[in-house]
Order: C-alpha cells, then structure tokens, then sequence
DNA sequence: CCCTCGATCAC
DNA sequence: CCTCATATCGAGGG
C-alpha cells in the first residue's frame, strides 16, 4: 500500500510561545532574538510573529536591523528562552505521538507521521486525522501549526510550507506533479541558497524547470547524490522512511565572542567553558567521544574547522579540554581572527551500544 | 578503508 | 550587521 506522511511545523514556533504565555503581546510585532552579548542589540532574530515579518523583521535578520525596520511601532524584542520552548515542544510532541504509527520529531518545532496503517492509505481519512492533530495541539498547548498530507516526507515538508499559518495542504500522489511545477526551486528541501543560484545560472526558476533535466546532467553537476536527490524532488519521489531519531551522532557548542580575537590566551578561557557545556551534554546521555573538533568562524564569516580522533573513546572533560586546545593553537597559525568560536565531539560510542564493539575490549 | 576539512542546508 | 545545533556529502590525502 502507498504510504501516507504527514509533516507538522509549528506557526513562528519560539514567538508564539511567547503570546501564549503573555497574550498581550498577540496585538503587536514580536521578535524572540539571540543576544550575542558584544554591543546592546548584537545577535539576530531567532523567529518572529507575522506582525514583525510584514515590516521585513523576520529569522535570521540582524536584531538592530529589525529594531530599525521595526521602530514606532511598539515592538517586542524578548530573548529567547529555550527552557520554557522545550517544555511546550515536549508536551505537542507528546499529543501528537498519539496520532502517528511512527512518530519522527525533528528539532523543537517540526515533526513527521508515518499514518498509513491507522488510515488505511486513505487520504480522506488522513485529511481529517490532520485536522484531529491540529485541534489536538491547539487544545494542549494553544499553539498553530501548518500541516502538510502526502505520500512522502519531502512532499509534506512542501506542503506544509504552502499554506501558512494555521494551514492544512493534502498532495494525492496522483496532484504531486502539479502542484511543484510551479512552485519555486527553493521550496525543495535541500535547494537552499547556493543550488538555487547555481540552478538558476543553468537557466531554471521552477521545480518544473528542474524536471525537465536529465538525472544525468544533475549528477555531473551536483555530484551522484545531490543530483538524484534533485532529480527525484524535482518528481515528487522521496523513498526515506519515517524513523523514530535515534540519539544524536554528534554534540556541539558554539559561541560568539565578546570581541573578535587571534590571541590564544583571549579565546582559551572561552573555549575550555565549551568544552565543559558539550562534555556535559555527552554525559547527559551517557555518551563517550572519539572525535573532537573546534569551529571558527572568523571576522569576514569563513568558517575554519580543525579535528582529529583521540586515541580511544573517552568521556574525559580533560582529555577533551587537551585535545581542543591543541587544535584551537593550530588553527592560530593561519592567519585570521575570530568572531566565533566552537566545540564539537563525534564518533559516539555508549549508551544503547553504538561505535565500534570492539572498543569494550 | 580511515581521516580531515570545507561546503551546504536549515533548526 | 550576521544566533545556534546537527547531519550529510564530497574532495583529497594517506
């Protein structure tokens, strides 16, 4: 039987949060921002409501930007407060669960449902078990969200996205074709910035456009995978299942500096505290590291990256803190200064008896 | 095959 | 003026 997949995502997840728990905030411009902590309005916009978003205030904007963009109209700027987001994610999340065969969360504010045992491959059915979903969640949480119906993943990440917000949009596979063609190539997942340039260099502007491209040619331009990812989008086809995430591959810090620094002894103190926050969340999870990386991002925002495998597994905060100064000295050596500055440990092993079996002996 | 690194996407 | 966290790919060296 064809599959049915429904693709949740939370209206302006981290600003709505915010007027539920303050409703006299619905009637204006809200932006929920990151404070880097360099100047006064340094950072950016993490999410912000429709009402900010029609003066051009929206993610990822400069919040002294925004500030501008927003002036005299009594804007709420607030900081983000991720404590307060994980417990409403957690609690949709948990009713929405209830709804799905399998139940895939993807970050605080997206999720995918695998529904096609309880609908029986039925869209009508699943059409009003979406709506069920969303009254569900509103009733838990009071929160909106746009949900798409499809046979796929990346067909309900599309939909969901065309109609916002509160919205409800059902692909039948036999409508998939149609309702790309004419839709830009950045609404593809995966089509972010850079391909679309480079797509739209080779003369393309719709998925349609796309379409009409030889698997071939995507391939030699893009690479085997991103040319058949590309090809198949283009087609509506994606064959990836949804699968409950398993734990994290990788665990990461990053921070932006109170000045822009090349000097060892200024970013030291920095990094060995994002050594302490990650060893931490490894720990949380009972996780052992072989990998340790360390991340710059350097004043004109390249980004520099240094990493190497330790010896064996470890869940050391010395060993980590050792390792990564090492690597920050050596990425000092090549000119540049940094604005940014990170920590990150991969090649997991532990809890659930991930990594190499060999390494128990 | 293993490792490092940059690039890309997008939460 | 430019947040933060994670995953994946491919190139290039060994």
């Amino acid at each position: 039987m064809e599959r049915i997949v429904l693709h949740v995502d939370f209206d302006y997840f981290y600003a709505q949060c915010e007027e539920v728990r303050r409703p006299e905030l619905r009637s204006k411009p809200v932006c929920v921002c990151v404070f880097s902590g360099r100047g006064g309005d340094s950072g950016a916009v993490a999410t912000a409501n429709y009402a900010a978003r029609k003066f051009g205030a929206g993610s990822g904007i400069p919040i002294s930007l925004a500030k501008r963009r927003l002036e005299g109209t009594g804007a709420e700027f607030l900081p983000v407060d991720f404590a307060h987001y994980d417990g409403v994610s957690d609690a949709a999340m948990h009713v929405m669960r209830g709804h799905a065969d399998v139940f895939e969360r993807v970050g605080r504010d997206e999720a995918y449902l695998d529904v096609t045992a309880r609908t029986g491959g039925d869209y009508a059915r699943a059409t009003h078990l979406a709506q069920q979903l969303k009254n569900a969640v509103r009733a838990a949480v009071s929160l909106s969200c746009s949900v798409g119906v499809s046979p796929n993943r990346m067909l309900s990440k599309v939909a969901s996205d065309h109609k916002k917000p509160d919205g409800l949009t059902v692909v039948r596979p036999k409508g998939a074709a149609a309702f790309l063609a004419p839709l830009g190539l950045r609404a593809i997942p995966g089509i972010g910035g850079k391909t679309e340039k480079r797509l739209a260099a080779m003369g393309l502007a719709t998925v349609g456009d796309l379409a009409r491209l030889d698997v071939f040619a995507l391939n030699r331009e893009f690479g085997r995978r991103a040319g058949t990812h590309l090809y198949n989008a283009a087609r509506g086809i994606d064959g990836e299942p949804v699968q409950e995430r398993g734990e994290s591959l990788q665990y990461g810090r990053i921070t932006t500096l109170k000045r822009d620094s090349a000097e060892y002894e200024f970013l030291e103190p920095v990094l060995l505290e994002l050594c302490g926050q990650v060893c931490a969340a490894a720990a949380a999870d009972s996780r052992a590291f072989r990998s340790v990386g360390v991340h710059l991002v350097l004043s004109d925002m390249a980004v520099r990256t240094r990493s190497r495998m330790l010896r064996g597994p470890t869940c050391s905060l010395a060993e980590l803190q050792r390792a990564a100064c090492h690597l920050l000295r050596g990425a000092l050596e090549e000119p540049g200064t940094a604005r940014r500055l990170g920590v990150r440990v991969a090649d997991l092993s532990g809890s659930a008896g991930q990594g190499d079996i060999t390494s128990y002996f």
